[in-house]
DNA sequence: AGATAATTTATAATCATTATAAAAGAGGTC
DNA sequence: GACCTCTTTTATAATGATTATAAATTATCT
């Protein structure tokens, strides 16, 4: 459980309970709203403040510890920071999964950076469509 | 300027003026938020509301006309509906460019949601960075 | 353990979006 | 072209989401 205290400390950050909490139900969850995560974290603190979590999720965005996953038609979606990947997204049921981004694919978007004299930092691929579950629906 | 009422008819929605506009602005703009929307239609016709550019936003996304180009740290914007392409996004000055997106990226991109049993319907690619007027600042 | 600066909290304030209902307009019919 | 019907627009109110405030609490350093 002090694997959060570390994570934040490493990024200059205080560990306080309520930013490792929110941490831990990210980490679980994979992906979460701000909702999502506040209705998470009041199970176990039930007396944060919604007002801590839009702001350390803030805070913790600028600090690249979490990172925004912005979606079509949804409110934003939040994760652990972690290598690049591709979010597979349930126009149906809403939920998020990730899938490895192979080599080629990072490759390609470089390259399609480099060609427009862009200075690309990051990038994010999202696939709309129907997961296993809902397609036999 | 009825290139606009007929995409609108073809998708089966009424050409009302403020419909018209607002493709005409998105389509001089490339990409624009409902506020940026909303503040050109304005130049042009001042007595429409700001609910009839949500409203008619929200239609037009749903009838595939526009699509929503969400971003992370920035409110979505909204663009013309086109063929698959890249957004090369500028985190200095919020700027979004269109990119071509390649034969390789589109086959990858399905390739791994075939390997999820994913049914994918679309996808977006996000490049964030510099563009090269902010990369030399 | 104490000092200090950052963080948390509850609440209010603000900003963004959606609902409402009356007036206006689009597209079909004669 | 005038009329009918249904949809859309408008202004406004209502709701929902996010941010600001300031006092109380807490993490970290020494």
């Amino acid at each position: 459980m002090n694997k959060y205290e570390n994570i934040l400390k490493e990024h200059g950050l205080k560990a306080t309970y309520q930013r490792m909490s929110i941490l831990y139900v990210l980490d679980m969850m994979g992906h979460a709203t701000v909702d999502e995560v506040y209705e998470k974290v009041k199970e176990s603190h039930p007396t944060i403040s919604l007002a801590t979590v839009y702001k350390n999720i803030i805070t913790m965005v600028d600090s690249m510890v979490i990172t925004e996953v912005p979606i079509s038609g949804m409110k934003s979606k939040y994760e652990l920071k972690k290598d690049d990947h591709i979010h597979l997204i349930c126009t149906s049921c809403g939920d998020v999964k990730d899938a490895q981004m192979d080599m080629n694919i990072t490759n390609d978007v470089n390259s399609v950076a480099n060609n427009s004299s862009f200075e690309a930092e990051s990038s994010q691929v999202n696939i709309y469509g129907l997961c296993k579950n809902c397609n036999r629906a």
